[in-house]
DNA sequence: GATGAATGAGCTTTCATTCAT
DNA sequence: TATGAATGAAAGCTCATTCAT
């Protein structure tokens, strides 16, 4: 049985230094932890141990608990911004066409990033971290709907769609979406079988536009 | 020596605490402040404050703070029973009448009791309380939405909806209640203005049923 | 061997209500530790140890550890008020017969009180805790020193006491108290043979008057 | 490759951190530190910012805290040898003329050099640290009582003062010039007009030798 | 039963110390 | 040698739970 202390090759070292790579890092895993169980619930071991550092670390690069949250909060807010640069919409197409590809887009974006994983964060934290819901509500909510409700508005000037509340609308078109997105990462892990998200999304777009317009698809 | 709440007339007090109030009292105030900070960030201090006991007493009736959540879960999900005992779909009308008729008897019960607090707890619970979510999966989410389906899926069979999944449909269906219910107990106070909930529901079945018919309402 | 569990008498309650009694306990625990160690040295641990309570329970009646230690001090400053209000001094006695009442009855307090731990404590934490240094130089020093530069003054007016600044000779009339309080808080344990500290005082206050009077008691 | 720092002229550099130095760099900082806030309190953060180096270096020459603070009082203590050597006092003077000499020399010395903030940190973790403070009771204090005790007694043997315990005496004529020093490094900052040292050392040491004179100077 | 003082386990945070760079 | 990122033991503090009153 051979000595530990005698194996010739590499010791792997104790640590590393990352500075640059570490609060990323850690905001990542502080990301998913926090999703799965909370602000409160959350210890920092927990976040330290899936970051690979241990407590004192998180203290190199977080003031606190707190301050951690909120940073990787904002630095999620942070990348709508990216996503709005790359995203345009097809200026001269029909409502319902801006519609089917608004819905996509935004889907690919949310149900790919960590940006999909604020809302449920934000539900569950509303209340606790008031200053990060209205953050929340004013760069991501509020631009989201306006921007639906305004294609909404112009199908129904245009006479493509019936007349309707084009704010409501656009709220009902875009619920589904963020459900979805809170379900999975809730219970969604207790559905008997798995949700097919892609079919939920193209169904849910179909209805949706079908619903609103004068003279439906179907002759 | 007469009990001084007596009221005039009367020997039988017009309002007294029954002694088997208690625990749904503490279990309302309970609901409400779970419902607003969440498990882990709500003090039982906070509880016995807002049922107007002590935080001893608590533990009187319950043999700790998760049994009291678990408690109150339980009976909030015991009301659905009550619930579907009022409740009466008229059998022979057509598809579109049935839902319309099912959503908004049930956003009148959703809105209107602790049953409706139910989601946004449920939500952001869900992987601390598995068993919890389980439970509501089976008891709540799996059969409304299979009653939903049940009545898209006839709607199908009668030529008068399109062909769709009607799960899927179902979900869709039922995502902009839960999705505004959540809403409400969590985000709803930072909107610029109050939603109006029933013009959204309204709007919602509307565009939905619309969405689905072969032959849409307006021609 | 008896089985601990069959005793029949008196188990020890494993605390006892003391609502009333507790803070001054604490603070006297706690006073004692901070002379001994210094603040920052000091665990809240060894404290409660002292106090025969659980840290747990110090938070009950303290908000923090520096709520506890300003409190303390400010506990121990108020003392002097009592003092003051006890100790009169003889109208028409010779400024030397006042400075000796004076320093006896000073001694006197200093010695028997919490109020005579203050000195080593503050001077030990002056700089950390500039409020608390701030307030027990206007509470305290400033008072006691004015009193004796009066009486000072009082002697040399009267042609008792050669002419010299009456502060400066207040502030040397008052050092070796000060200095022999905190020495018995501090290196006297190290001493070879103890001080005999009212051999001590005796000589100070004969020495001094002595030092004051232009014509000296020994003929 | 030439040093960037070589001077035009010289190949000397005018100025080097000479490596020797640095031990005592960081000892004066650390001295400055510790005096202000205390042992416990003093973050080695703070001392290697005041030495314009960082943490990792305190552990270069010291192996840790409390080295580097045992190490700055024996190096402190050490100053007194140097001390001793250059201070000669008149064998034949009368014993009052010895005394104004002595406090005058001590004072000088004290109030001038790293030595004279001993007193307050020795005092500060005197229980913390016993054989420092038995180190600096054996070292300093001692010796000084006994010299100036010997002072005294050969004036009270020839019949120019009182007699009185030489020790006590001793102790007393000693404790105002450590109070004063005390004082300027922890409450004297809060003092409404500063004190003038020299002002209060000259009064206190004419004070104390007229208390001690057989027939004072003043006829 | 009801109360709330007291407990103690557990979490956040600090900081002396180590060690990869 | 010097640096400072990373560590981890220890301290302050919170709060669910117990239990004397």
């Amino acid at each position: 049985m051979p000595d530990k202390k005698t194996e010739t090759a590499s010791h792997e070292p104790r640590w590393r230094r990352r500075k640059d790579d570490r609060p990323g890092e850690i905001m990542d895993a502080a990301l998913d932890v926090f999703l799965e169980k909370g602000y409160a619930a959350t210890r920092l071991e927990d976040i330290a141990q899936k970051a690979k550092v241990t407590k004192g670390t998180l203290f190199i690069y977080f003031t606190n608990k707190e301050d951690l949250f909120r940073s990787l909060v904002r630095e999620g807010i942070g990348q709508l911004a990216a996503f709005k640069d790359q995203s345009h919409t097809d200026l001269r197409a029909s409502a319902h066409e801006i519609i089917l590809l608004m819905v996509h887009n935004w889907w690919k974006f949310l149900a790919n990033s960590n940006f999909g994983k604020l809302p449920k964060i934000i539900i569950s934290e509303a209340t606790n971290f008031p200053d990060i819901t209205k953050m929340y509500m004013d760069d991501v909510i509020l631009p989201g709907r306006k921007m639906m409700a305004d294609v909404v508005q112009k199908g129904i000037d245009a006479g493509e769609f019936q007349s309707v509340d084009a704010e409501i609308a656009a709220r009902i078109i875009l619920a589904p979406l963020f459900m979805l997105l809170i379900w999975r990462y809730s219970a969604s892990a207790f559905e008997k079988k798995p949700i097919h998200e892609l079919d939920y999304i193209n169904t849910h777009v179909n209805l949706s536009i079908n619903g609103l317009q004068v003279r439906p698809a179907t002759p």
